[in-house]
DNA sequence: TGGTTTAGTTATCAATCGATTACTTAGAGA
DNA sequence: TCTCTAAGTAATCGATTGATAACTAAACCA
């Protein structure tokens, strides 16, 4: 009788998506170089060489990591965008599908720690385009005049920067924290909380 | 004959002031876990040990880093304040004071980069402090109110961040990164470009 | 059922980096 | 001018980390 639970083998797709969403937390919390492929690979449950044998290099995993990022961030946007017959205003549809990506802890923030890497070379490439690809996406698709879209995009980084700053810890503490998340974000200060709550140890 | 310059000391509190100045260049443009004590050093002319020596540890330093940068920006918004018989606005020469930072290019950058580490146990504390310094400053001496601080603190980190994707550099292949940057920095295009032209090569 | 593909691991290496130790010497003061 | 403090360097080490190589075995298929 072994103790062992008996191995079961993944799809490689399979896996890589469950890399992907550990990576993004990984990232989320240590930034690209300060992630390292081995806890990645702790925290999605295999080994540090097969991490880096699906993705090639800990640069790579970083590009697959903020580009499958994006690509959520569009698809919720484009899933607002749908709502035709709703009630709620466009902008305010936007932004609550922006939030909504907090879900994911490390979504948001794994951008952000690449929006701040614009001096290297593959990295700032790339996370320049995705950046523009958010404004365009902004400006086109959902109509926003530039000036809305930038007040747009500079509330959201606002919002990385607290999630980033891990403000939600000391919003009971610190009665000025409170109010400025009150601030950055009304009506949805409780399902942030509650978002934010239950992410993933690492 | 000797061809090497003739080595002059400076007081020890001098030299940390020119290592401080590079590492936040340094941190600013990899990170503090990109950063190396060693491109710093060499940014600063001196050895690495004696840069690890002055300042205990590579995380002190960073510490260092972000609470000079933290300083020099409350102070550049209380000369703001004080110039009380100006005919500008007293949120536009809060603004223009922030963007005046851009001059040392790292400095914003170094801020921006501790502000995503707040998992950080030693850095993200200092990171939360040194934010809600500038929150407290905005809303208590400043006057502002409460919303009143949070969009003039969006606003801010959107610069960060289009500071950290480098997007300058696209700004005359890409016409929507114009039209971004002349949202981002209305009457103030020009000086952004100017000051992010002949920043220091690392 | 037997073979081949593919999902995975263990072991290990070379490079990088922060830190320590031991040493050297410029320069201020008596 | 002598001396001692303080500014700085060269050499080096141990730990970490991304990557590679060699190997194992599950699962699909003819």
């Amino acid at each position: 009788m072994s103790l062992e639970t008996p191995v079961t083998r993944m799809k490689s797709d399979e896996r890589r998506e469950l890399i992907l969403q550990a990576a993004t937390d990984v990232f989320g919390a240590s930034g690209y170089v300060g992630a390292t492929t081995a806890e990645v690979a702790r925290a999605a449950g295999v080994s540090q060489p097969y991490v880096v044998r699906l993705f090639g290099t800990k640069e790579q995993l970083f590009l697959d990591v903020i580009n499958r990022a994006l690509g959520k961030l569009i698809d919720a946007f484009q899933g607002a965008l749908d709502e035709v017959d709703s009630d709620i205003a466009l902008e305010k549809r936007l932004a609550l599908a922006y939030i909504n990506q907090l879900n994911q802890h490390g979504l948001l923030l794994s951008l952000m720690h690449a929006f701040v890497l614009g001096r290297e070379p593959v990295i700032g490439h790339a996370a320049r385009a995705g950046f523009m690809q958010v404004y365009r996406f902004l400006r086109d698709d959902a109509g926003f005049e530039p000036l809305q879209v930038q007040e747009f995009l500079a509330q959201g980084m606002l919002i990385n920067t607290m999630i980033g700053l891990d403000m939600a810890d000391e919003f009971d503490d610190d009665p000025d924290v409170r109010e400025l998340m009150e601030c950055a974000f009304p009506e949805k200060l409780d399902l942030v909380r509650s978002l934010s709550a239950d992410r993933v140890a690492l």
